[in-house]
This record gives structure tokens, sequence and C-alpha cells, in this order.
DNA sequence: TCATAATATGACTATCAATCATATAACACT
DNA sequence: AGTGTTATATGATTGATAGTCATATTATGA
């Protein structure tokens, strides 16, 4: 009796719809003047119908903004694999960042025009589902700061878990701010460049070269 | 004729009283939770008349943002004086920053939970005025860098305008983030603490012994 | 064929920012 | 004082929208 997972089936299917149409909403004209019932009407269903899938309108935005983090997460995983020292993998993800958010500038401007209602997710499934997202990109950074430190690239006396942290609420607060600013592509990337380039300079570890100048490449 | 004197300085008088009354209320609920009738209640006046001082809700909440940086920036400045050096000026900054942040914690919740209503402010004067002290700290932090480089305590291949950047976005990225997560005074301090030396690793001047990268502005 | 459960609907409620026609008070000028 | 003009104040009204709920429809299974 296959029912019940037919029936399941159906159910993500139509959360995907729903997902999908309130994403390209949310794209075009912002979270905060989307209504639900455009979401709704996008799809052809009753308003009611939407909260039948999603407790409320912030579990949609979870549902959307984790998505774009999905895509950003496994772009960081690839990224690593083609970097052998942790320092050089910890780059390797900057660049990634730089390049996720410069080629999915919508999931960016959705996502820091509202970081606000993004802290832990907030709590429903949705949410929650997000947080879990985070926390596998907080810890894919920490996992290769500890190589970088095992393996001599990065100082010994670096904190993984702070420098992460700290590290990664530096990137989005630079994006938050330059969102506001509506700088451009170019110069977003030669402050986050710039920004790499300082973290860099903080935690290599002294041994061969001399701490690199902030600027320089490599 | 000092009338129209009286009447402006009448009308700063109103404006302060609603500034006041909406801050202890955005203190106690939040700024999306207060409603612009409550502000009006608590000085026993019509909505409407809230609308005669400011534009919108935005502005009044822009009023008592400025507020709180302003006491921010003044602090700043009382701590620069304190340093000789500029590389100690922009820790001291950093120390003032926390010192801040600490004492004044209902202005930290109010502006870190609405940070997206802060880019450069909106488009009314309360909003300009806001962006104007944001400036002026940005500005004081990039005096601050350019006197380190000319003393020598900062490595002078910094970029001033591009490190006060992304030095603040980071500071305020991580209280951002730790606002949700409810860290506790302590955790906040040893992490703002650890940024901070971070910077320092980044930017300060290599030992006397060093040769000086080529190219130092000075 | 019918009872039960799952799914869908859209009218309705509640909330709130912002507006506006109307009223009152302050002022200037004679 | 008397009068027209401007500034200030009011609160009922509008418009928008998130979320609810009683009701209807459809699917399932005995």
């Amino acid at each position: 009796m296959g029912t019940a997972e037919r029936r399941q089936r159906e159910r993500v299917r139509k959360e995907r719809e729903i997902i999908d149409a309130a994403r390209e909403l949310f794209f075009q004209k912002g979270y905060e003047s989307t209504s639900v019932d455009e979401i709704a009407a996008r799809l052809e269903i009753a308003k009611g119908s939407v909260y039948l899938y999603f407790s409320n309108k912030e579990e949609l935005f979870y549902a959307v903004a984790n998505d774009g983090m999905r895509i950003a997460l496994e772009m960081y995983e690839e990224a690593v694999k083609e970097a052998r020292t942790g320092l050089d993998k910890l780059m390797a993800i900057g660049r990634a960042y730089i390049r996720f958010w410069s080629s999915h500038s919508d999931y960016r401007r959705l996502l820091h025009d509202n970081v606000f209602r993004s802290p832990l997710g907030g709590s429903g499934p949705r949410g929650k589902e997000m947080a879990r997202t985070g926390a596998a990109t907080n810890g894919l950074m920490v996992a290769v700061i500890k190589q970088g430190i095992r393996d001599g690239s990065i100082r010994s006396d670096v904190d993984p878990e702070k420098l992460a942290f700290a590290a990664s609420s530096m990137v989005d607060g630079m994006l938050q701010r330059m969102e506001k600013r509506q700088a451009s592509e170019e110069v977003r990337e030669q402050m986050l460049s710039y920004a790499f380039e300082l973290v860099r300079a903080a935690v290599a570890a002294p041994a061969v070269s001399v701490v690199t100048a902030p600027g320089s490449k490599n």
C-alpha cells in the first residue's frame, strides 16, 4: 500500500512548487513587499492552502534561504577539494564565497536584506533546517582551520572556532553594508579580497614566506 | 520678534519628547512591536500629531538610533585621546566599542535587530543625520589608521579606508550574530577581543629589525 | 456505498502605518 | 478688541496584509 508514500511525495512536490513561486517573487520584489496572497495567486491556489504547507511567511523565507545556503555550501566543499594546506583551503573558501555571491546576486540581496530574520532560524522546521546548513558551513571552516594548524600553514595559537566566527562575520557584515551602498560588483570583490588577505596576514604561520602584504595575491 | 525662534525651540522640544517616548518603547518591546499609536498614547497626544513631527515611523527609528551612535562616537573620541600611536588608538577604539555596547545593551539590541533599516539611513532628514554620524565614526577610524601609518605603528601597505570598512564590518557582523545567539556578555567580550587581536596581528608594523615594506606612504 | 480523513477554499478578523477633513490655538496687523 | 491667516492638533478613516476558520471538496478504504 504505497498510498502514504505517494501522499508524502505529493506533499514534497507541493512544497517545492510553493517555495519556487515564493523565491521568484522574493527575488523580484523583496520579502516584505511580497504578500502571501500573491504567492498563492501565482500558483492559482488559495492563500489558506499555503498555510497548509508552511505555518507562516517566515518559514517560507527560511526554505528559500536554505536553498541558497545549500548551493553555497556545495561550492565551498568543491573549493576545499582543490587546495592542499589548511590555509589554502581557507582562502579557497573565500574565493568560492566571492564566486557564489557574485553569481547569485538574487540570493545575496534576499539574504542580506533580511539577515535579521536568519539568526539561527526561527523555531519552525524550515528555520531549523536553515540553521543546520549554517552550522555545516561553519563546521567546514573550523575543520579546514584545524587542518591548517596541523599541517603548519596556520599559526598554532589560532582558535579555530573563534577565527571561523570572526572571519565569516566580517564577510557577512561587509556584504550586508555594501548591499545598502549598492557597491558595484567590482568594488565588492576588491573589498572582499582585501578582507581575505587581512585574515591571511593575521593567521598564516610565519614559517617560510614572511607575512604576505594585504592586497597582494598569494 | 523672537516668535519664530520660540516656535523653533518648541518644535525641537516636542521632537525630543517624541524621540524619548519612542526610545523607551523600542527598548521595551522592539521596533516592530511598537505601534505609533502607543507612542502617541504615552505622550497623551493624537497619532496624527506624531506625523506632524516625523514623516514616518522609520524616521523615528533613525532619530533614536542616531542618539545611540552619537554616544558611541563620543566614547571613541575620548578613547582616541588616551593613546599615542595610531595602532594604539585603533585598539582603544576597539575597547571603547566593547565598553559602549556592553553598557548600552538596549541600543545594541535595537540597532542590531534592525541593521537592515540603517543602510545609509533612509531619505528623510533623520536618516541622513544618522548617516552623517556613521560617516563621522568611519572618518575617525580612517584618520587614526592614517596616523598609524605615518608614525610607523601600522604597516604602510594598509589601505585605511578598506581596513576601517573591513574591521568595523567584522565587529558589526559579529555583534549582530551574537545577538541572535544570545551570547553572554562575557562570551561577547571575548570574541570581540579576539577579533581585535586578529586585526592587530594583520596590520601591526613588523618589529623594528625588519625592513619596512617598499613603497610606504609616509 | 458510505464514513472518515486529508486537502482546499476564501471570507473574515485583527493589526497598524499613514492620511485627511476638520477643529482649535497662536499670531500679526489694524 | 476684532479679524483674517497660519501653525498645530485631532481621531476617524483608508488600505494593506498576515493569519484563521468554518465550510466544501476530494481521496481513501472497508
